[in-house]
Order: structure tokens, then sequence, then C-alpha cells
DNA sequence: CGTCCACAGGAATGACGGGCGG
DNA sequence: CCGCCCGTCATTCCTGTGGACG
């Protein structure tokens, strides 16, 4: 082992230790829930006396809350929920809270089985039917005789992925509850949701509907400054690097997450090359750094057919100016399939995985009628090739493909 | 103004591995 | 250990459709 890494990685050690910009970075990490919130207090207010009922014993609305990403949805949401649950404890009234991310938890079984363990019941992963699980599930809710605050974050992948079953028998659950309720807050970022949602449903649901607007950039640079001012040692990052940062988020149709990301990542850039000073070439680089990692992280995790047809899409949008569509990739997916000798899956399922990468944003896809010759999808990549490349050249299969045409 | 292309995308079904209850 | 049920990937069969062409 030389001597030279040896020094460098002390180097590294030190200096996460010794931050030359930090005081402390998990201030601007997404998960962190500040003590205020600022611009969205008409939001709080309104959630809280949504929920304050339930103090009382009595079951609080559904809720439907909808915002764009990093529009503080969820913050807002764990924000009024620990308030309240710290005001429960005073009160000496049994409320459960419980937050589901539906992204993660995507069925109908998953999300009963984070629900459960809200009432303190642990249900296996898997082995028992759904209903069985559901059932369970209520018995120990109901013996607790309390209030169960149930929060379905981005509720939209639940129901594209296991239907609204599992919410019409959460918004009808107090027939089958005698001593508890169940109030349910659900939150989505998508819009258009409620119009395929089961009309018994969106009723109850929709009892009551907060919207969360975007921020503008000057409401961005606000949160910044706030946070900046906790997360970084004085005089490490100026007032320009922040408005850039919102600015640059603002454009991004006003994401807090994605504003404060920037920041972050901008800060352990200026770190990582000993700068005690966050510069605004930090931030440009961290930009390009998000999306590459973004990216790379989502593609390695892909499985091989669907990083084959991302091939095939390189491969194509490489020649005629960026843009192929769904049977040109077919043919030339197939081709690489009987290169290394592997069989094709069928063409519907490639449009799966179309739509699967669409929605990982690494492609784009947009259906269009070309009229007498077909409707097609039409279908570009949506990050820069090289990062793309250097994705796949990860995978050993992928890789034998990659060479030769590097 | 109807036809008909080249797919989109829904529904039903199955194979398979993982993991639990009994 | 078996049987059951899960999620995931995949197939088969299918109906739907925007708009250039004739």
């Amino acid at each position: 082992m030389s001597s030279a890494i040896n020094d460098l990685l002390d180097k590294i050690f030190v200096n996460t230790l010794k931050s030359t910009v930090f005081i402390d970075r998990d201030v601007l990490r997404p998960e962190y829930i500040p003590d205020e919130l600022p611009h969205r207090e008409e939001q709080i207010a309104k959630l809280g006396s949504i929920l304050a009922p339930s103090l009382k014993g009595s079951k609080p609305s559904n809720v439907f809350i909808y915002g764009l990403t990093g529009t503080g949805k969820t913050a807002v949401t764990k924000y009024v929920l620990k308030r309240l649950h710290s005001k429960s404890l005073e009160l000496g009234v049994d409320i459960v809270t419980c937050y589901v991310n539906t992204r993660q938890d995507d069925t109908t079984y998953r999300v009963i089985v984070k629900l459960a363990e809200c009432v303190g019941l642990r249900l296996p992963f898997t082995g028992i039917s759904t209903a069985e699980a559901y059932r369970r599930f209520l018995k120990v809710l109901d013996s607790r005789s309390s209030i169960m605050i149930a929060v379905l974050d981005e509720i939209d992948f639940l129901i594209k992925r296991s239907g609204d079953e599992i919410l019409y028998r959460l918004t009808r659950s107090s027939d089958e509850l005698t001593n508890s309720k169940i109030a349910i807050i659900g939150i989505t970022n998508d819009l258009k949701l409620v119009e395929d949602l089961d009309p018994r449903v969106r009723s109850s649901l929709g009892e009551v509907e907060l919207v969360f607007p975007p921020y503008n950039a000057v409401q961005l640079e606000d949160i910044l400054t706030r946070r900046a001012k906790i997360a970084f040692k004085p005089g490490a990052i100026d007032k320009s690097v922040i408005s850039l940062c919102a600015a640059l988020a603002a454009r991004e149709h006003g994401d807090a997450r994605r504003a404060l990301d920037l920041l972050r990542v901008a800060g352990e850039i200026a770190e990582r090359e000993g700068s005690e000073k966050v510069l605004i070439e930090h931030v440009y680089k961290a930009l390009r750094e998000i999306e590459v990692d973004r990216a790379s992280e989502v593609i390695s995790t892909m499985p091989l057919h669907s990083k084959l047809v991302l091939l095939a899409i390189l491969n194509l949008t490489k020649t005629s100016n960026g843009k192929t569509t769904t049977g040109e990739v077919y043919t030339h997916y197939k081709s690489l399939c009987s290169k290394i000798g592997i069989e094709s899956v069928t063409q519907r399922r490639v449009s799966d995985i179309l739509s699967e990468l669409d929605m990982t944003g690494i492609i784009t896809a947009r259906v269009i009628s070309r009229g007498r010759y077909g409707k097609t999808r039409v279908i570009s990549l949506a990050v820069p090739e090289d990062v793309v490349v250097k994705a796949l050249s990860e995978d050993p299969y992928v890789s034998q493909l990659l060479s030769g045409n590097r």
C-alpha cells in the first residue's frame, strides 16, 4: 500500500472531521425537519386546525394535500404531527401518528405492515394474506382505543401500483372499528390523480384539501439563507452563492429540496477542494454531480433487460439527431440480445420498460401520432450520454457490448 | 371523411424465488 | 418440511387511437 494513498485518505478523514465550511451539514439534508417553516404558516395553521379535534377524541377530517415536489408538504405534515403528538402526551390522549411513504411501500400489503408497526404490531414481510394482515391490524388498533392519523405520502405511487382499494377500506374503517378511528392524510404531487379515483374514495378522502404552491425565488432564498446560517461557518458562504442556488431551483418549479441539495453538495465540493468558501463554480459542479449520481444510482440497479433497452436507445440516439422510436429500439434491442446470446423479451414488455425509464427520468418519451405511419413514442435521453455510458459499463454483460462503440 | 398504421397500454395469467405459519 | 402467499418479471391476447394518406 503506497503511502501516497494513505496520506490522501488521512487528509480526507481529517477534512471531514474538521470541516472547512460546515458546522452542521445535516441541516441541509432533505429528511431534516427545521424548527421553523417559513412561508408555510398558512398551511401549518390550516392543517393544525383540521387535526385539532383529535385532541378532544374525535376523528379529524381526512385531508388531501397537493403540491409539487419540494414545496414542503412532507415537512409541514411531519412538523404538525410532531407538535400534535407532544400535545397529546401532555393531555393524555392516545393519538397514533403514522407516516408511510408509498413510494417505498407501494403495495397494499406493505402499507398495512407499516400501519401495524405504528400500533406496535409486527407482521411478517410475507407469508400471510393481505386480508389477514388487515384484520390483525384493525384488531390491535381497536384494542387500543385511540385515534390514528395515517399519512400516506406520495400516494400516487400506491394508487398506480395497487389501486385505491386500501384507501376505500381505510376510509370506511369506522364500520369495523368500535373504539378507534382512523384519519387519513393523503399527500400527492400529481394533481390529476383525483380524477381516476373511485368517487366514493374521492369524496371521503377529499373532505378537506390543502394546496401547497411552489416557492418563488425570493422565498427560496429566504429559506436557504436561514438554513445556511446554521449549516455553514460564518463567512463560508456568500449571499450571491445562495442566490444562485435559489435561482437555479426556482427555475425547476420552486423545489426547495433541490435547492438545499444543491447547497449541500456545493459545500461538499468546496470542502473536497480544500476551499474555505463555497464559490459559484462549486454550485455549477454540484448541479452536474447531483445529476450524475442520481442517474448512475438508478441505472446500476436496473435489471439486465432494462439496461439493454437503454443501451439500444443510447446507440440509436447517437445517429439520428438524438431521437428514436419504440420500433427502432425494439429491433436494435433484439440484435443486442442475440449478440450476447440471451433471449429477448416481448415488445409489450419493452413498452413497459420504456415507461419505467421515462418515469425515472433517464429518458424522455412522448407518445405522438405520425398519422398514416402509426402511433409511437418519440424517445430521447434525458441525461448526458457519457453518464449513461459510465453507469452501463459497470455491468459485465452490457460492457461487452459497450466496448467498440465507445 | 373514413381507413389503417404502429404502436400504447389494459387484463389475465403464469413462472419463480423468498419467507412465514403450522 | 410443506403449503401458502407475497412481489417481480414476463407472456399472451387484447382493445384503443391521432392523424396523414387515399
